[in-house]
DNA sequence: TAGTACCTGAGTAATTTAGTAGGTTATTAT
DNA sequence: ATAATAACCTACTAAATTACTCAGGTACTA
């Protein structure tokens, strides 16, 4: 699992593609002038989102990219697999690496929470991103009981 | 917000010293050992650690670091965010590079999605990760309406 | 058949990640 | 006191990833 701006480029790109579903193919050329990508970059994550079957390209004129799905179907978490390749989970997987037990339950339980994070992107689709209704939803309903403030950092003030 | 192999180290290091919460400090030597993560590595990013008040250090013999708060008190989200220092949500902060309505709007959305991330590991905590139900219990609510499958890769047989 | 736009691949600068090396300072136990 | 211990600090380096560029090709449509 891992998340970065790469992923964003990748989910703003498809978002665009989104909003202009009904109205056929995008060019990666206004994509890139809209978001601010650059052209190359973004063929080149076009390259794996149509890969796994979630875009497809219409050549010569008038062609460019339209989504291989309906935006309802299509969620974040098909995004940023797909140009996310490695996934890398444990890095010792089964018993490559692992001496003492200690080491494969800490390396479980931080599988299980990339798991966890992928299962919440997994309800968010692009439509419902755009909507901005669900995916709402869904964390205010989780962040009901325990809420913990987002740590900021201690300025110690030594002066010196 | 960023999420990769570096924010793994640091939780697992975290769940390291919740794990030994009552047994007194743990040396980052330890860790080292026990996580197969370099000494120097661990020092760097428990530097941070310690800057958002996660943890205290305790020098000389019998010394080492533990939490400075309790196992539930802690969440993955402050963990993430103490050494993932940027979180570089929008790199267009508010109106520095933004020129059409466009790039604004897909900004705010993608600077949405992940604080709903980070809302949703602000609700895990050491503690409750270690025990491993909250967590659950609240990823299987959500997930409870939409569904979606996880992308997987078009083999497209075009054998050369 | 010309133009558009996808498609491919190689190469590169900048950044981040991960690790090394070498020290200093505070604390505890002898 | 002194020696051992472990945090703390600074600088450097190798590897990987990210973001981008360049230079072509291929398929499609008007």
């Amino acid at each position: 699992m891992r998340l970065s701006t790469k992923g964003r480029y990748a989910v703003t790109a498809m978002l665009d593609l989104a909003i202009h579903y009904d109205e056929g193919p995008v060019t990666l050329a206004d994509i890139s002038g809209n978001q601010a990508i650059s052209l190359s970059y973004l063929e080149q994550l076009f390259v794996r989102l149509k890969k796994y079957g979630l875009v497809e390209g219409l050549r010569g004129p008038g062609g460019g990219y339209r989504l291989a799905r309906s935006p309802e179907e299509i969620s974040i978490a098909q995004v940023i697999n797909a140009i996310g390749e490695g996934i890398d989970v444990t890095q010792c997987g089964g018993s490559e690496d692992c001496q003492d037990g200690e080491r494969c339950l800490t390396h479980a339980l931080w599988d299980k929470l990339g798991k966890e994070i992928q299962g919440f992107m997994n309800g968010i689709t692009l439509a419902g991103f755009l909507k901005r209704d669900k995916v709402s939803a869904v964390v205010r309903r989780q962040q009901a009981d325990h809420a913990i403030p987002v740590a900021e950092p201690v300025l110690n003030k030594t002066v010196a």
